[in-house]
RNA sequence: GCCAAAUUAGUUUAAUGGUAAAACAAGGCCCUCGUAACGCUUAGCUGUAAGUUCGAUUCUUACAUUUGGCACCA
């Protein structure tokens, strides 16, 4: 997908656009007040007071002609600059400009651009004339609060594109309709692997027996991967006292996201979000000496979290959920070398996976922020510091944001995006000095003291539930051999002459997920739903087959059919399995 | 949670203020030798609850769920 925000060219057109958008707005609606319309990576957006007027579908067609009559009419897009005291004079009318202009230091150079009737406060650069904003689209609206904050007004945003060709315009319009058709809310129900349902709840998905052998699948990989790296995996409840949250902080932090606590014989419980004081628990179950550490433990574990409504989706946001979670007990001169193995190992992952679009993020505390964040400069200090010492070791980049942190720490994480939403986080790895405290974890150094451990909290998978719905995106459904639900299907050509000889290849192929087709259908229609199963390989078995005992194939979104003997096939699919594809 | 919209059969979609249609899937029958739909046939549906109306799937309201955003995301 192009992104408009790097591209010089479009971005200029697309920040003209939103220009063009919000002159309509005003012709339309002279009441409207402006906020900002700034460039996105998708194109631009306005967002907009309109006082008690709110956006409604029918709306943006009519917004959408006035935009086209004033290109049509081609008025040039003029800059002024102007002093701090003409622009307060200027917008004086606009509570949002005002603020605004205000927010500009003195030395600034405040530019508007005027097309028009039209006037806006701008920086700018623009095109030189509304001619050249022709092949556009409103995409989408919405509210939005005003500043990004909750208690703050909501505006109406508008989305929006520019193109400089309708063809490039066309383009894209079609490139958003293929991306609803990888969707893994499509996808997942199209190949059975997961369902929702009113009565058992919402964001509350469930595995259907296709579904259930990725996730298998997966958990064993994963593990297999963890304990080749001497993880120890455990088992713990998916409940705990809202005792041992209130130790850990959480309960102070995200009691609002939690499913509400529950009273049983005068003790208070919660459904756990997350699994970090269940697993120092294990750790305090004895004494540990410096030679133990460090500790891993692993757990894929179910968490619950009361996600609000509206942020649900699919399988990649949901109130229940399974981390492929675990918590690295530290020694202080071992951080950089288990959080190095911690990034090779989520590096080695989306290697052998072929995953390769993704970014990480270095996620910082915001040091104004004096509430949400751990009050400890120097732990914070020493920790970010760590963090990006070994991101530099191992020449990775990344980019820095400020106030994503956890409350105990700072985190690396790894960022992806879906085919339809905003991007999302699918691997972390966090550091964290502050709960081994809180919970008074310890190990017994070389000197014979009691000291603290680090603990390091690391998921390669996030979820479960959202590395399926990632890799479903990633793999457009064509899931690789390896975690295919149905690895294999046989189809006889003619039931009553080469069912048997099926059998016998079936039964040769016990160790793959093998189905026989031998439903009385034509074999072009059972090869039509086999390719729409997306079933990775086909095997046909006819009369050429069963006289020379060989067996024919053909793979997913190819139109060739190979034969071969079945132990040739059989070394083609150990390659595949071992190189994931 | 907030703003907007959607909800018709297992699935994808059509139609209507006078009681709902098609395709695929499912059941039955028929056919049976080479790579994306053989043919015939049967059954099945207006999210829930109110309201307006002689009559509501259609209009109104509430609720539920879903979708696009916003906010949130340990």
């Amino acid at each position: 997908m192009i992104n408009i925000k790097e591209d010089a060219k479009l971005n200029k057109l697309n920040h003209s656009c939103a220009h063009l958008l919000a002159q309509a707005v005003k012709h339309l609606y002279p009441e409207a007040k402006f906020w900002v319309g700034p460039v996105i990576e998708e194109g631009f957006y306005y967002d907009i007071d309109l006082g008690d007027k709110v956006i409604s579908e029918e709306d943006i067609p009519l917004i959408e002609r006035e935009m086209k009559k004033i290109s049509k009419d081609g008025k040039r897009i003029v800059r002024h600059e102007i002093s701090k005291e003409e622009a307060l004079e200027m917008f004086k009318d606009d509570p949002y400009k005002i603020d605004l202009i205000n927010r500009m230091d003195e030395e600034n150079v405040i530019s508007c651009y005027t097309q028009g009737d039209f006037t806006d406060l701008c920086r700018g650069p623009h095109v030189e004339s509304v001619k050249e904003l022709k092949h556009f689209k409103l995409l989408k609206f919405s509210g939005a609060y005003f500043k990004g904050d909750a208690n703050n007004k909501m505006l109406q945003r508008i989305y929006g594109i520019c193109f400089e060709t309708e063809e490039e315009l066309n383009n894209y319009l079609q490139e958003l309709e293929d991306a609803k058709m990888r969707d893994h809310r499509k996808l997942g129900k199209d190949l059975g692997i997961f369902m929702t349902n009113d009565l058992v709840g919402k964001g509350l998905p469930m595995y259907l027996p296709n579904g259930y052998i990725l996730w298998e699948t997966l958990e064993n990989y994963i593990k297999g991967k963890e304990k080749k790296l001497g993880y120890l995996h455990v088992l713990t409840p998916p409940l705990g006292s809202v005792e041992l949250y209130k130790t850990s902080g959480h309960w102070d932090h995200y009691k609002d996201n939690m499913f509400p606590k529950m009273e049983v014989e005068g003790e208070e419980f919660v459904l756990r979000p997350m699994n970090c004081p269940h697993h120092m628990m294990i750790y305090a179950n004895n004494i540990h000496s410096y030679r133990d550490l460090p500790i891993k433990i692993g757990e894929i574990a179910r968490d619950c979290r009361f996600e609000a409504s509206g942020a649900l989706k699919g399988i990649e946001r949901v109130r229940t959920f399974c981390q492929n979670d675990a918590h690295l007990f530290v020694t202080p001169e071992q951080i950089e070398s288990e959080f190095s193995e911690v990034v090779n190992l989520i590096l080695d992952v989306y290697k052998e996976l072929h995953i390769t679009n993704y970014h990480f993020e270095l996620s910082l505390r915001d040091k104004e922020d004096k509430v949400k964040y751990y009050p400890d400069d120097e732990m914070w200090n020493k920790a970010e510091d760590t963090l990006r010492k070994v991101l530099d070791d191992l020449k990775i980049d990344y980019i820095e944001k400020i106030g994503e942190a956890a409350f105990y720490g700072p985190k690396l994480d790894v960022q992806v995006k879906p085919a339809v939403g905003n991007e999302y986080t699918l691997s972390t790895c966090q550091l964290d000095f502050c709960l081994p405290m809180k919970f008074n974890l310890t190990y017994i150094d070389k000197d014979g003291e009691k000291k603290t451990p680090v603990v390091l909290h690391r998921a390669v998978f996030g979820s479960l539930d959202r590395f399926i719905a990632y890799y479903l995106e990633e793999t457009k459904g064509a899931l690789p051999l390896w975690l295919s639900p149905v690895q294999i299907n046989i189809i006889p050509v003619n039931n009553e002459y080469h069912l048997t000889y099926a059998k016998e290849i079936k039964a040769k192929l016990s160790d793959y997920r093998v189905k026989l087709d031998d439903r009385e259908e034509k074999l072009g229609y059972k090869m039509r739903e086999s390719v729409m199963n997306k079933i990775p390989i086909t095997l046909i078995i006819g009369q050429k087959e069963v006289d020379e005992l060989l067996i024919s194939y053909r793979l997913y979104g190819k139109s060739e059919t190979i034969t071969t003997t079945l132990d040739e096939f059989i070394k083609l699919l150990e390659e595949k399995i071992r190189t994931k594809n």
